[in-house]
Order: structure tokens, then C-alpha cells, then sequence
DNA sequence: ATAGATGATTGAAC
DNA sequence: GTTCAATCATCTAT
């Protein structure tokens, strides 16, 4: 604490010899010395003129940002702050992300477990940090006010004193709070890469994604609230079913024959109730058509009787449909439809599928024909003219 | 043990 | 922001 000294400024020349020959006396022997109040005056004097010094060099120490981002962080992760059932938010969404499945709570306990961990190690340290710097505070305190029966402190001083040890012992806790920093950053680094520790999904998800990218097959992009629903059918998220649908659609294209079994499969499977929608929406739309304000419209889609639906689905062979005028449910059925159709029509052989059915609608750039725009804002699923079946049936 | 399947990640393009 | 394409890392069926 060398500042003190520094702090005395002027006055230093002439205090430091005459507390040097303080020391050679003995304490008691000092008190009772006759010369002691005078020696006292004149050092209170010295130390009035170098007062000032004092004052001047009185620091406002701001809150330090590092500082502050390590609190904020340590308060985000869990580790300061109330005790938390479960884990940190950056857990819970890991958890989600890898499905949230019985065997990822190994995974998270197992995380949970290392935090606490952690977080125990912390507020040990911080308890030991703070109890020594409050020891060590008490004990200069003691000294100070000991020593001010010799040589004058004034509070103001021992309270600077106080400060400085406050300010090295929490410099020495922004190294406890950095190293659980690293600590958490590291559990958390490897936390998420085993989230590359993929479980595959469920039979069940697979199955609810593949019939939508099959009905879809026209324009297989899922509208954002598309997106949403599917996640819930499936218990995954969003984003995993965004991942789903990317790698569906360029490994779907990369090798169109061999999800032909399986496009086939999807579309048998849906064919009747296809049927059965699409039956519904025709008479819906027989009903209606003549007087609904859609039809004859420009963009709205006319569907007068089946035999146009069939003849308007064979056209689609010829690559010459406006897929985007139709509404997503008919839409669907007819990417079902169509693809018993060309099944029914035959190919030659099972590799031969790219010539009838496979193009269905993508173009020489290899991208979905009919998919003017693939965002989820184009999807088609409520265009102008839609006809809803399901509200129909 | 291996190849193929599959979910996730990354970087470029828009 | 989304999508594509390539790639990684793991799972699964053999």
C-alpha cells in the first residue's frame, strides 16, 4: 500500500524521518511522553497542508464493463444469482434442439451436474475471497486505529485504505469470475457439440415429414406456420424440420430413382384420402363455382368438373401447369394424384421414372418449377383462388 | 468393420 | 432472413 505514502505529497520529506524515530520508542513509553502532544500537533499540521493531496487524488472508479459483462454472464449461465432447478437457458435450448428426448436428459443432467459443479467451486471461492478480504480489512482497520494513537489517520484515511483493499480483492475476483467464465464456456462448447450426437427421428416424425414433402412434391417448401406445425406433429423444432426439408430436397433431387419406392409408397398411402378431398373440393367447387366472386377471375383456379381436373393433371406431365394459381390442399392432393396417375400410366422400368414422373416440377436448373419464389412467403398455400377442402370436409 | 442413411453445420448466393 | 450444396459426424443395417 505504497499509494499511502505516495499520497502524502509534500509533507513526505519531513514525516518520514520523524515516524521512523517514532519507532525507536516504545509505544507506552511514547504515550507518556511529555513531548507527545506537541510531536502530535506537528504532525496533525504536516498533515492538514498534505490534506489536500489527499483529496485530490481520490479516484471515482466507474463499474467496470468486464466486470459487468462477467456478472451479466455468470447471472445468464446460472452460476450467480438464485439457484435454478434446471440449468441455463443455453441448456434448455440445446436440449430442445437434439429433440429433447429421454436420452438427451442423460446429456443435460450430465451438464447440469458439471454446473453445478461449477457453480459450487464459485461460491466457495467467492465465500474464502470475500471472509479473507474482510479479515484483512479488520486487521488493517485494527492497525490503522492503533497506529493513529502515535500518528494521525484520519477516517477519511482508513477509509481509502478499506477501498484499496476492496478494489485489490475484487480485482482478485474478476479472476475467479473470469476463470468460471472459461469454465462455463468450455461445459457449454462441449455441451453443444454433443449436440452433433445426433439421435435420428423418430419413426413417427419421419413418417409425418415424408407425407408432406411427397403431397407437397410440387413445392415442397413449408410455409412458416407449415414449419411450426409439422414441429409440433413431430416433437422437434422448427429449425430441425427447416434442416429436414433442405436435405430432403437436394437429396431428393440428387437421385430422383431412389426415393422413387418411397415417393410411390407416400403417394399410395395418401391417394385415397387425396381422393376423397379433392372429390370433396370438386363438388365444393361445382356448387359454387358458377356464382363464387374467384371463378374466371385472373390467377383463380377453376376446377368445373373432375374430367378437367384429370385432363388439367395430364397437362401437368407436359411440365405446362401453373401450379402457383391453385390452392395449397387441392395443390397437394393433386402432386398425390398425379404421381398414381403416372404410376398407372407406367414407366418402362424403375430407373425409367425420370422420364414420367420424376420431373415433375423441376426445371433444367434443378429447381421446383412451380416454386416461383422458395420462400415460405410463396408457398402456396393460401393463393387467391384456394380451394380449402379441409374446411369443405 | 463397413457402407449407406441421416441430422447438423457451414459458406455462398440471393 | 432462406435456400442450396457440400461436408461433417454419427447412427444403423449388414
Amino acid at each position: 500500500f505504497g499509494s499511502e505514502r505516495d499520497a502524502i505529497g509534500p509533507g513526505r520529506v519531513m514525516l518520514i524521518p520523524l515516524c521512523f524515530a517514532i519507532c525507536f520508542f516504545r509505544k507506552h513509553a511514547l504515550n507518556c511522553h511529555r513531548m507527545k502532544p506537541a510531536l502530535f500537533s506537528v504532525l496533525c499540521e504536516i498533515k492538514e497542508k498534505t490534506g489536500l493531496s489527499i483529496r485530490g487524488a481520490q479516484e471515482e472508479d466507474p463499474p467496470d464493463p468486464q466486470l459487468m459483462r462477467l456478472d451479466n454472464m455468470l447471472l445468464a449461465e446460472g452460476v450467480s444469482g438464485p439457484e435454478k432447478g434446471g440449468g441455463s437457458a443455453a441448456a434448455a435450448a440445446a436440449a430442445a434442439a437434439s429433440g429433447g428426448s429421454s436420452d438427451n436428459s442423460i446429456e443435460h443432467s450430465d451438464y447440469r451436474a458439471k454446473l453445478t459443479q461449477i457453480r459450487q467451486i464459485y461460491h466457495t471461492e467467492l465465500e474464502k475471497y470475500e471472509q479473507a478480504c474482510n479479515e484483512f480489512t479488520t486487521h488493517v482497520m485494527n492497525l490503522l486505529r492503533e497506529q493513529s494513537r502515535t500518528r494521525p489517520i484520519s477516517p477519511k484515511e482508513i477509509e481509502r485504505m478499506v477501498g484499496i483493499i476492496h478494489r485489490k480483492f475484487s480485482s482478485i475476483q474478476m479472476q475467479l469470475k473470469q476463470s468460471t467464465c472459461e469454465a462455463v464456456m468450455i461445459l457449454r462448447s462441449r455441451f453443444l457439440d454433443a449436440r452433433r450426437k445426433r439421435r435420428n427421428f423418430s419413426k413417427q416424425a419421419t413418417e409425418i415429414l415424408n407425407e408432406y414433402f411427397y403431397s407437397h412434391l410440387s413445392n415442397p417448401y413449408p410455409s412458416e406456420e407449415a414449419k411450426e406445425e409439422l414441429a409440433k406433429k413431430c416433437s422437434i423444432t422448427v429449425s430441425q424440420v427447416s434442416n429436414w426439408f433442405g436435405n430432403k430436397r437436394i437429396r431428393y433431387k440428387k437421385n430422383i430413382g431412389k426415393f422413387q419406392e418411397e415417393a410411390n409408397l407416400y403417394a399410395a398411402k395418401t391417394a385415397v384420402t387425396a381422393a376423397h378431398a379433392v372429390a370433396a373440393a370438386v363438388q365444393n367447387n361445382q356448387t359454387n363455382s358458377p356464382t363464387t366472386p374467384n371463378s374466371g377471375s385472373s390467377g383463380s383456379f377453376n376446377l368445373p368438373n373432375s374430367g378437367d381436373m384429370f385432363m388439367n393433371m395430364q397437362s401437368l406431365n407436359g411440365d405446362s401447369y401453373q401450379g402457383s394459381q391453385v390452392g395449397a390442399n387441392v395443390q397437394s392432393q393433386v402432386d398425390t394424384l398425379r404421381h398414381v396417375i403416372n404410376q398407372t400410366g407406367g414407366y418402362s422400368d424403375g430407373l425409367g421414372g425420370n422420364s414420367l414422373y420424376s420431373p415433375h416440377n423441376l426445371n433444367a436448373n434443378g429447381g421446383w418449377q412451380d416454386a416461383t419464389t422458395p420462400s415460405s412467403v410463396t408457398s402456396p398455400t393460401e393463393g387467391p383462388g384456394s380451394v380449402h377442402s379441409d374446411t369443405s370436409n
